[in-house]
DNA sequence: GCTATGCTTGAAACCGTTTTCATAATAGCG
DNA sequence: CGCTATTATGAAAACGGTTTCAAGCATAGC
């Protein structure tokens, strides 16, 4: 909390401002006596400048504003640490504004945060359309994260869901699954479109039929996953494997199979998606699909400092990758639960 | 992103920066004819006030400093998630900076912080000396979380490790157990140390001696959750109870019980700490202390703002609420595992 | 020895607000 | 109706830097 100002060392120093400026940014070359004194005088006083003045004459606010949807998803708070730990040690900062999943709140958030004259803007997840969101930002340096938008020249860092899905679904069916349960994510999210698209695919691609009785519309909660396991039990609908929305549903699925005694995976197999941390330590150890999050976060950081250093840099879906654990099983070809 | 200052709203509306600044911010009253056509200057050219500018001219940046230390753990992300929610709807915005649980880096972030001169700072964890903290920070409102900080004069908003190790500990003593291992924490972190505090003295208070051959040096990592089960079983030595130093490990502890055929909590009970969400759903469900760690963000920020306000705050230490899931079982008095 | 060139340097303008201060106008009061 | 207390308002001075501009100075070139 110095109050210190640069008018202060430029006086004990024996310059100018525009001197003690020159030094602290190396704008210019300066005498090497001088800068020494400057020097020496920031350091005796303890000087700080102060980023905000320098902000408000410069230009820049040399802050980056990152704009989550605090849902305590690990999935999209792992993407935000990528973020910040990428921004790390440059000069900017990180300021965050929260969007709670809502287009008015979203809408607000990056208001608030223009107003703050950041000098990009990332945002994580969020539902507000993708032209207000170019309306909204102009040219602005902005990166959308996990979230594919097809608007004017979005820049996005994202996830192939459809592919990660179909990838599950595949090997279920490479494992000889053929009826194969889904619990879908939350309604007209994007990302459980996306994932049950990738499960009908492979469906399709391997001669299997959609069977309705085996599709449940969940939320990406445990809740969702336990429940879906519980009507289609009471349902009495054949089914050899589940793939879930995430792991989280993962985690309900799992229990309530164990909960009406059926072994996991020799009954019933179950894949997830996300990788989160707690998935190699359930029982089984659960095989799902992994999302780079924490690598998203970095590349939306990259991206933006690339853009704001006045390149361009072209949006970036990413591929899951499969891990197998196991938590699914081979099947004998007309086994059943 | 408007180009348009308090200027050319004067000028529009036919009256002086300084009137502007006033409907802007109430600071005085105006003529309400005046007042009106401010108001519909600053709609009609869609101007949105330079925070930046304004917080040079007023003293104050509106921007609260968050130093976390970002280590992936959901009961710190949770914390963080507090202090930002509480923050939402003030006029305050955090700003982030990473101290990765290293000392040097926690002193860089706050200096990176106190040069943006927040208002106020929320320190999460952490591992800087109490009094380089006050010495930093000096009459800056500032708040510690998740840390019991004796130094002078520093707010503090904690958790009472001990004592929830001791109810956790206590619970499985009053379930029968006796032969009770325990997984400790990271070496040196305090929250570690004051959970086996509360571990030895449960132990005391009933009579039961400290076996040295049941306690293992972790560190919060599921993996060491693992290796401890490994090799308690291969020293073979008895035990009917593990206590881990937090769920994470406990869902180590719970796998590696798995691998080894010991049933839970029929042969080995176990109790967890923090109650994080997926908690609810392993096999069986973790009985566990539930920290509350959303509220402790929440209060952080409520602390600051008070603090800000001229009020004063003292430091608050929150209790952990035992949360009895099925993960401990009763045993009679000579059972083994 | 004199001018052209380049490098340092300080003065001053500027960034977009808030706030103080003085002034003009209005209201209150006897 | 005159005088004071109050209120509304604008001009101008901060806030703490950056940046433009012109001038000073030394060196190099011829």
């Amino acid at each position: 909390m110095s109050k210190t100002t640069i008018q202060d060392i430029a006086r004990v120093a024996g310059v100018s401002k525009s001197t003690v400026s020159r030094v602290l940014n190396g704008t210019a070359a300066v005498n090497p006596e001088k800068k020494a004194a400057v020097l020496e005088a920031i350091d005796r006083l303890g000087f700080k400048p102060n980023v905000i003045a320098s902000s408000l004459a410069g230009g820049r606010s040399m802050t980056i504003g990152v704009v989550t949807q605090l849902i305590g998803s690990p999935f999209y708070d792992t993407i935000a640490q990528g973020v910040v730990a990428e921004l790390h040690d440059t000069d900017y900062s990180p300021i965050f504004a929260d969007g709670q999943w809502q287009a008015a709140e979203e809408l607000e958030a990056i208001q608030a945060l223009l107003g703050r004259r950041v000098d990009g803007l990332v945002l994580i997840g969020g539902s507000l359309p993708g032209d207000e969101i170019s309306d909204l930002c102009g040219d602005l340096p902005t990166v959308i994260v996990a979230r594919q938008l097809s608007g004017r020249g979005n820049i996005c860092i994202s996830m192939d869901n459809e592919l990660g899905s179909y990838q599950l679904t595949k090997h279920l069916i490479d494992k000889g699954h053929r009826k194969i349960a889904v619990v879908r994510g939350l309604e007209h999210h994007r990302d459980a479109t996306d994932r049950f698209e990738g499960y009908q695919r492979a469906l399709r691609d391997n001669g299997i039929g959609l069977d309705s009785r085996l599709v449940y519309q969940g939320d990406f909660s445990a809740e969702s996953g336990m429940s879906a396991v519980d009507k289609l039990l009471a349902d009495k609908v054949e089914f050899t494997a589940v793939v879930a929305a995430n792991d989280l549903t993962a985690f309900g699925v799992r229990l309530a199979l164990h909960r009406h005694n059926v072994a996991v995976p020799e009954q019933v197999s179950i894949v997830g998606f996300d990788d989160q941390l707690e998935t190699s330590f359930t029982i089984p150890p659960l095989t799902t699909l992994r999302q780079p999050a924490r690598e998203m976060g970095s590349q939306a950081s990259k991206a933006l400092l690339e853009m704001i250093a006045g390149n361009d840099f072209s949006s970036k879906v990413f591929q899951g990758e499969l891990v197998i654990r196991e938590s699914v099983a081979e099947i004998a070809r007309q086994s059943q639960a």
